[in-house]
DNA sequence: AACTATTTATAAGA
DNA sequence: TTCTTATAAATAGTT
């Protein structure tokens, strides 16, 4: 509808591209309007510009949030949802656990919080701290080969080895009970800690609403026979860890 | 655009109003999709009948959910607008991302990431725990006053004062851009990584301020409703954190 | 579901 | 950005 016929791939000049964005929104917004008036729909828009701002349409008298509500609502029943409900309940208050642990560890690995150590914790924590500045030395070395080689000397050796052991022997110096073991780290059961305390990017990239099994897609599992919820567990679980 | 002229009012006739509905809606989802495609953006589109069916539309290659990941996550979708299933949603969200922020950290202080690490960045980093160290040893000196005075020779004077500067100024120690930014973890105006390494920089840079400065009272305060309307919303926000 | 007379949207130019 | 206008596209009423 122009001048031209045009065609249907990414316009490259930007500035065309951004005056056919806004004329554009706008006529989507204007046919989403008319389609909602005309046909009594309910009806909800969201544009993210390439440049990550936000647009959005909600029919009158609805925000946009009550489609998204009712879109989470869609194709399940009520039962259903509170069992989901439950397993969020649950994993939020597994992640809010480990959150809080991670934050106290920190705070000892940073000696902001020493209060509760006793000497030997100290003497524990120390050690560690040790290891890792071992570690980072180590590496730097490894950047400027020769120069300083005296650097690690800085260091205890002993405390180096001792911990060095520790390292292969799949877990780290142990402190004492009082302060939060934060070297047994989300340990809960298996896996390496080094495992642990890595972040797969993938993670973060992965969509809570597909976690949370709210998709229509995943509403088909949830209603099929009522089997322990594996695959819905299944898709929490990897969403939530 | 036909015969005649339509008034912008619902279609009386059911027959008619089915047929318009049908072909609307696909002409809103082509020109959605055109505008995504032309201009990209990425765009959700929901549309629930007079009879309640839905029917959506998403730009590819996203799926209708990562759009309303994005709405929760998106700095003007304000918190008190949202249904408690989305609100539950959201604050999941932003724990895990707290969570990896965390462990992330956690890897990185204990020196088991340093793969990311430029020469320099080990520099900053060693001061860092260098710092640590020194306070630890310090605290150690408190439990048994006389003994080992000269300990903490052990530490680089250089850094532990350096980084003492730094600690007084309120900042940590400034690493480069590489690695993930934990130095630099809630600093509001660095404009630093931060943003790009996280999914929502805003958001997050909010929650792991004070998940580094460990001071639980301060947390949350973006997520409290702005005006303590619902009791529900209290709720909610009083078990999440 | 197809057809087409019209209206509407919009690309390019100003 | 806003307006203009030639033209493409959408669609209302019809078959």
């Amino acid at each position: 509808m122009g001048r031209g016929k045009v065609e249907l791939k990414k316009i490259e000049n930007p500035t065309n591209r951004q005056v056919t964005f806004s004329k554009r929104r706008m006529g989507l917004f204007k046919k989403a309007n008319e389609l909602a008036i005309l046909c009594d729909a309910q009806i909800g828009v969201i544009i993210f510009s390439g440049s990550g701002r936000m647009y959005e349409y909600s029919s009158p008298p609805w925000r946009i949030a009550s489609v998204f509500d009712r879109y989470l609502k869609a194709p399940s029943t009520r039962f259903e949802e509170m069992d989901i409900q439950q397993k969020i309940v649950q994993e939020m208050t597994r992640m809010k656990d480990e959150r809080n642990r991670l934050r106290m560890i920190m705070a000892q690995y940073m000696a902001e919080d020493l209060a509760s150590f006793s000497a030997q914790d100290l003497s524990n924590l120390e050690q560690q701290i040790e290891f890792s500045l071992y570690k980072v030395r180590l590496r730097k070395e490894m950047h400027m080969p020769a120069e300083q080689s005296g650097y690690l000397c800085l260091m205890n050796p002993a405390a180096a080895i001792a911990s060095g052991q520790h390292q292969q022997a799949g877990e780290m110096v142990g402190i004492n009970p009082r302060p939060f073991p934060w070297w047994d780290v989300g340990a809960s059961g298996s896996g390496s800690q080094s495992q642990q305390l890595l972040l797969h990017g993938r993670d973060a990239a992965e969509s809570s609403m597909t976690a949370l099994g709210l998709s229509p897609q995943m509403h088909g599992y949830r209603l099929q026979p009522r089997q322990p919820n594996l695959q819905q567990d299944a898709d929490i679980h990897r969403w939530l860890w």
